[in-house]
DNA sequence: CATGAATGAGGCTTCATTCAT
DNA sequence: CATGAATGAAGCCTCATTCAT
């Protein structure tokens, strides 16, 4: 027998579910990575990531404090999460050049999954008050550093097999080829978007088979050098 | 009676000067590109704009029609100026490799010149309105659609020398290495402003040698491929 | 296995003490005239009261029944005390003279010590909302109530010793008294803020010199009127 | 003959006058003025301000930048207003107790036209904000320092004039005077409410009669003191 | 041609109040 | 009895855009 007072309003999607704060906090922050992924910080408009987050305004507000205080907060943990990835994939990569393999490995791993994480870290216009680009500025310089740190043990690791002609390379170098390795990375996750096909394994291979194998020549003391004038 | 101290309007500062019509559009644009490059599309300010380029508000509008309007004429012109320094480059500069190369240096140097313009068309934060979205991926991808003419004329030129072992490179591997490229020279131009001393050539000279070297040995059959597992 | 921090709510800092209604009552009116006073009705808080009350918001609710409910609470409670300590005092003054120089002296004390409840009382801003308006102007009245009395008694006896050109002084001219006389009363409470050292029986002789005196030299016959014009 | 083409919603109540924006600001602030005094600060909606005067809210905060800045303005100019009039009255008062007169009369005569005036000056609740605070303290120092020169005046020019037995008075008694002077009359701005048939000049008169004379006569050696115990 | 004056619409934030446990 | 969780309603402020001169 069917139940006759079934309320008709029965929506089973919003039960207005009580939840404890550290669990609405994390459903807030993903919500609101998202959004500001989306349409960018200064468009992204709180309404819109209560609403994802399936609570009222005021809610963000109490756990938060404020938009620019929930983009700090989505910031820093899309970022601890990007280098911890980053990290523990490395960490077991064993010798410097597997490492840094797995490193970038791991990178295009995430971002492929977290596509939002990363436009939320590297996607923002400039100058959006200082704390923000403050925290940015931090968040981008630790991917940075990992890279960097990898880069480095990489040419330590080739440098003393390197004959005759061997370039010296040091700290400065590492980060140049750091530099251009997130930018290359960071481009990269453009190009995977339109090639579905390719794994974050496979277009970490492509670019190291461009880039490692250019810096390991370098090192080997294959220069390029402006063809004349 | 006379009145002395009677000044109508002359006041020398600022001396309402009579512009025609297009010398005053490009003085628009110029204020309207330092503005949105300093705060982003969404947080730049119409009446800043105006001001710095000396005039009212409703002459921007006059002249651009809306701030729509006025960001996607930036756009446009920023785009065709650097792909225009670019391509003038890359066209004098002889054989395939010499034109890569005198294309990124142009590159780099125009950006090291006019920062805003670089910042106006890449790194503005996403989805901020269809005809932006749209004005911001056709110039991205003109300038994208430069690097990969020259990279697959040079893959072209260097591939029918390589040896037995050789890879065969295509279309997409071209695509590949310009998002490769585009991206890391994005990402170096935040490497430049800390590096004042490198000059644009000097950094173009190290970008070649990490990633053209790379390419030209991939192209000679030296793959690189994941260690072990 | 005994679990050893079992630990069910052996907080030893707030007990979560279990009080009966009336005595919780009076610390939220506590911590509600503190706040009120400091903010003014509109810029206070509940969640404020309810923090320095050391109890939750619903429990505010649940004893007092609104924002308003609670300042009106407070109103009626420090209305209530500060008459009282005057009526007390004047009702142990003797003469009618001696009765205002208790009631001021009480008053002055009162307010010295418990400067909130005077500002609650006497320094909101108009215009609250009718139940609000109705209580403090309950609360003034009844203040000024006490003192046109006295004053009226002290007028009726000092009146009938005045000598032939004696002014005849009535009902009206006793509130004016009253209303001048608290309202200097009102104003000296700041100046005794900044003169620590005057005790409030020192300023209730300064202000009795200065208005009693005047006060009886015109019951006396003495008149000022406007110089000249 | 009629026009028949006269324009049916021709309200001649909003016509959107043009307004330069020095009168627009005053306007503005005549609008604030009501609404602060009616509301107090808190309470009041910068939309009823705008409405009142006639006008949208940007325009409220392109000209006084924010609600604590209009509110800033307002008591700048009602404080300058009415420590005009009652300077202007004072400076064309003759001698020094003529000159009090004066002073207190065109103060009442003010305040009764400009009830507002008062209002906004000195019945807001306390602290709003450091900014508020301190303009509105240095509104009220400022019609403390009239009237306690005026009285510091008066005494000197009655002192020298007093026999044997006279109390010598110093500045911190001007300041008591002062002090309890200004809380009388604003308590008596009330009274006067109550009693619109006593001119201002009637009821200053009426504190004249109180006050001075009770200075006076303490001046000329009548000390009261406290009955007995 | 040029501008000072003006506003509709929308976003951030706060707060009194209530529910569910 | 007591509270952590939650929200509707409202207020401040900004900004792209237009009008009248």
């Amino acid at each position: 027998m069917a139940r006759v007072t079934d309320k008709p309003d029965d929506k089973p999607d919003k039960p207005r579910r009580r939840l404890p704060r550290s669990v609405r906090e994390q459903e807030i922050l993903d919500a609101a990575v998202r959004v500001f992924s989306k349409r960018g910080y200064r468009a992204a408009v709180v309404d819109e990531i209560a609403e994802l987050a399936g609570i009222s305004k005021p809610m963000v507000y109490l756990y938060l404090g404020s938009k620019e205080g929930l983009f700090v907060a989505c910031v820093r943990r899309e970022s601890a999460r990007l280098v911890a990835a980053f990290r523990e994939a490395a960490d077991a990569g064993g010798p410097p050049e597997g490492r840094l393999w797995a490193g970038l490995a791991a990178f295009f791993g995430y971002v492929a999954e977290h596509r939002d994480s990363w436009v939320v870290l590297h996607r923002q216009a400039p100058e959006q008050g200082d704390e923000i680009a403050g925290e940015l500025a931090a968040a981008r310089r630790s991917v940075m550093a990992e890279v960097t740190g990898l880069v480095d043990a990489g040419i330590a690791d080739a440098g003393p097999d390197a004959g005759g002609g061997a370039v010296r390379l040091g700290a400065q170098d590492a980060e140049f080829v750091a530099h251009a390795l997130v930018g290359a990375a960071d481009s990269l996750t453009d190009w995977m978007e339109r090639h579905p096909d390719e794994s974050p394994e496979a277009v970490t291979v492509r670019l190291m088979n461009v880039m490692w194998i250019g810096m390991r020549n370098v090192l080997a003391g294959e220069v390029w050098s402006r063809p004349e004038g």
